[in-house]
RNA sequence: UGGGGGCUCGUCUAAUGGCAGGACAGAUGACUCUGGAUCAUCUAGUAGAGGUUCGAAUCCUUUGCCCCCAGCCA
C-alpha cells in the first residue's frame, strides 16, 4: 500500500520492544487489534491501532485482529465488517481475523483448571452485595459468604452456569485473590457473568456464561502467541491481574505496555455521547463530515496519509495530552497540497461583464493542474465576456490593505487577462447587480508584455460554461474544545458547522466527478466530491481552508 | 484519604548526567499568476523548594497540581 510512509523515530515502546528483542525475551513480534465491535472507529481507535501495527511491521512481525466480542449485549456483526472496512482503509495489514469468542471453550478449561487449584470460586451474592462488599477506595472489602465452598461444589456450579441453569445475575465467577488489596482490580475480579439474552452474533445459543475483558483479553494473548500487548493507561492497573492469572495458570506470558489514548480538541470520543449524537439527528449519520469517526474523515476527504502522519508526528508517551485539531488539519493540508488537482470554483458568484471583451467570442486557456507536481499536466478553461467572481473579491470601497477588485483597480484573472473594474450597476434595493470591467487584450495568458504587475489574482468562471454545483462548508462541530464533559450535547453544537453554499458555480472540467474525488478549488480549500453528488447535482465537501492570510489581517483591523 | 500513572515553549514531543531541540499554533520578512505553497527570521518551556555533582529536565528529598480505579463494560 503506497500511502503507508513508514513510521520514524522511537519512543518508549519501541525501545523496549526492541530490548526485549535483544535480551531474547520474545523471539518474534505479534501484536494485536483488539477492537470490541459495539461502534464505528473513531481517531481515538487510530492511533492504538497504527502503534500495534508499525510495531509489528517495524520488527519483521505481524498483526492479529482480534474481535473483543466477550459481551453479547453490547456487540453487533455490523461492526465487525465496518471496522475491518475502515482498518483496511487506512491501510493496516494483519494475518488473520480472530475472536475471542473463538476461545471460549479452552478458556472454559483454563477457568476449571484455576478453580481446581482453588484460586476461583463461584459467588451467589447479589451484584448489589458484591458492590457493597469490595469496599472503598481506603477501606478494604469483606470477602463473600462463598468465597469459602468446595472445589467439588465450585466445579458443580460453573458446570451448572454454563449450561443455562441459573438466570441473569444470580451468580458468577470470581478469582480468589484478596478483598483487602489496595489496587481494587485485584479485590476478587469477576471472570464470567450469565447472559441469556440477546444470542452472541457468532456463537449464538452455545454459551451461557460470557467471560469479563480481565478474564479473557491477557488469556487470549498469551492463546495466540502475542507477544506485545500494547493499550491504553487506564489498563495500567489491570496489569498485575493480567499477569496474575497466566501466572497461576503457568501459561506464555505477553508483555502489556501501556501509553496515553489520543484526546484531540473539539472532537467528540465518548462512544456512548457519539451514538446519541448519532441518534438524536444532530448529525447526519456515521459518516457526517464533521465527525472524526473514520467514515466521517474518509467522506470530508481526509487521507489515509494524512492521518497516519498525523499519528506519527502526535508521538508516543505516557502524558496525558490534548492534541490540537489544528495539527490534524495542518496534516491534511500537507498532504492534499502536493497531490490534489487545482480548479476553479466560485462560492458566492457575482457576475462580471468585460465590456470590451467581444460578444459571443470564447477563447481556451492554459490552466495548470498542479504547481506542485509538473507531471499533473494541465487543462483549457473556457473565457467569456461574462463570468463569475467571488464576492468577496470585489469592494466597491476597499478597506486598508485590500488588493482585490474595486473601482479603479486592476487585478489579474487567474490564467486569463488584466481586467480593471470601471463601474457597478445596482438594483433598487441598491444590491450590486454586475460588476463592469475592461480587460487588456495584451496581457493574455496571465503576464503583461509591459511588464506591470498587479498586486492580486483572483478565480473565475465563465458564466455560460460554468456547472452548477452545491458546496457544504464544514466548521469545527463543537463551541468547545472537549464536548466529551458536556453535560448537554446539544448546547454546544456549533450552528455554523456546517453552511450550504447552494449557487457555486465551478469550471467545466469537474462535469465527470465521481465520490471521493479530491481538489483544490484555487484561493479557497481543499474538497472532495460528496457521495450524493450526482452528474446533473454536483456536491462538494470542502475538506479544509487553504490557510487565509487575508482573513487574517481583516480580522484585526476589525 | 488507599493504590496506580503523569508534570519540558500556548499545544504535542525530543534530549537516557554534558549546547534544552523539532513540529503545530503565533509574529515578521522574502518570494509568488493561489493573500496558497515555499524559504528565512523571531517569540516561547524543564511545576515549586532543597540537595548530590565540575556539570541536573535527567539522580535524591520534599511540596504542589493533573489523570485513572469502588461495572456482573471494555
Amino acid at each position: 500500500m503506497e500511502n503507508i510512509p513508514s513510521s520514524t523515530g522511537t519512543d518508549f515502546i519501541r525501545e523496549a520492544v526492541a530490548e526485549d528483542l535483544r535480551s531474547g525475551r520474545f523471539s518474534k513480534i505479534r501484536t494485536r487489534l483488539p477492537p470490541e465491535p459495539n461502534g464505528y472507529l473513531h481517531i481515538g481507535h487510530v492511533k492504538a491501532f497504527l502503534i500495534d501495527y508499525f510495531v509489528a511491521i517495524e520488527n519483521g512481525g505481524e498483526l492479529v485482529l482480534r474481535f473483543d466480542d466477550t459481551n453479547p449485549a453490547k456487540e453487533e456483526l455490523e461492526f465487525v465488517h465496518a471496522i475491518q472496512e475502515d482498518a483496511a482503509w487506512l491501510g493496516i495489514q494483519w494475518v488473520k481475523v480472530t475472536y475471542a469468542s473463538d476461545y471460549f471453550g479452552k478458556l472454559y478449561e483454563w477457568a476449571i483448571k484455576l478453580v481446581k487449584l482453588g484460586l476461583a470460586y463461584v459467588d451467589d451474592q447479589t451484584p448489589e452485595e458484591v458492590s457493597k462488599n469490595r469496599g472503598t477506595l481506603t477501606e478494604a472489602g469483606n470477602p463473600s459468604p462463598w468465597r469459602g465452598r468446595s472445589v467439588e461444589e465450585n466445579l458443580d456450579l460453573l458446570e451448572r452456569m454454563k449450561k443455562g441453569e441459573f438466570p441473569d445475575g444470580s451468580r458468577i465467577l470470581r478469582a480468589k485473590i484478596d478483598m483487602a488489596h489496595p489496587n481494587m482490580v485485584m479485590r476478587d475480579p469477576a471472570m464470567y457473568r450469565i447472559i441469556h439474552e440477546p444470542p452472541h452474533h457468532r456463537t449464538g445459543r452455545e454459551w451461557c456464561i460470557y467471560p469479563m475483558y480481565d478474564w479473557s483479553h491477557g488469556q487470549n494473548d498469551s492463546m495466540e502467541g502475542i507477544s506485545h500487548s500494547l493499550c491504553s493507561m487506564e489498563y495500567e492497573i489491570h496489569r498485575p491481574l493480567y499477569e496474575w492469572f497466566l501466572q497461576q495458570l503457568g501459561e506464555f506470558m505477553p508483555r502489556q505496555i501501556e501509553f496515553s489514548r489520543l484526546n484531540l480538541s473539539y472532537a467528540m470520543m465518548s462512544k456512548r455521547k457519539l451514538r446519541k449524537l448519532v441518534e438524536t439527528g444532530l448529525v447526519e449519520g456515521w459518516d457526517d463530515p464533521r465527525l472524526t469517526t473514520l467514515r466521517a474523515m474518509r467522506r470530508r476527504g481526509y487521507t489515509p496519509t494524512a492521518i497516519i502522519d498525523f499519528i506519527r508526528r502526535i508521538g508516543v508517551a505516557k502524558n496525558t495530552s490534548w492534541i490540537d485539531y489544528a495539527l490534524l488539519e495542518s496534516c491534511v493540508r500537507d498532504d492534499l497540497n502536493k497531490h490534489s488537482l487545482r480548479k476553479m470554483a466560485v462560492i458566492d458568484p457575482i457576475k462580471v461583464v468585460i465590456d470590451n471583451y467581444p460578444d459571443g467570442l470564447v477563447e481556451e486557456l492554459e490552466a495548470v493542474n498542479n504547481p506542485e507536481d509538473p507531471e499533473a499536466g494541465s487543462r483549457k478553461v473556457n473565457f467569456s465576456k461574462i463570468l463569475y467572481i467571488e464576492q468577496e473579491d470585489f469592494r466597491e470601497s476597499p478597506p486598508p490593505k485590500y488588493y482585490r477588485l474595486y473601482p479603479g483597480n486592476e487585478v489579474r484573472l487567474r490564467y486569463a487577462y488584466f481586467i480593471r473594474c470601471e463601474s457597478v450597476t445596482k438594483d433598487e434595493a441598491g444590491n450590486i447587480v454586475e460588476v463592469h470591467c475592461t480587460y487588456d487584450p495584451s496581457t493574455k495568458g496571465g503576464d503583461a508584455p509591459d511588464g506591470r504587475k498587479v498586486k492580486s489574482t483572483i478565480h473565475w468562471v465563465s458564466a455560460a460554461h460554468a456547472l452548477h454545483a452545491e458546496v457544504r462548508e464544514y466548521d469545527r462541530l463543537f463551541t468547545i474544545e472537549n464536548p466529551d464533559d458536556a453535560e448537554d450535547t446539544a448546547s454546544v453544537i456549533n450552528p455554523a458547522s456546517l453552511v450550504i453554499k447552494p449557487n457555486a458555480k465551478v469550471e467545466a472540467s469537474l462535469a465527470g466527478t465521481a465520490n471521493g474525488d479530491k481538489f483544490q478549488f484555487e484561493r479557497i480549500g481543499y474538497f472532495c466530491t460528496d457521495r450524493t453528488s450526482a452528474p446533473g447535482k454536483l456536491v462538494f465537501n470542502r475538506t479544509v481552508t487553504l490557510k487565509d492570510s487575508w482573513a487574517k489581517i481583516e480580522k484585526k483591523q476589525n
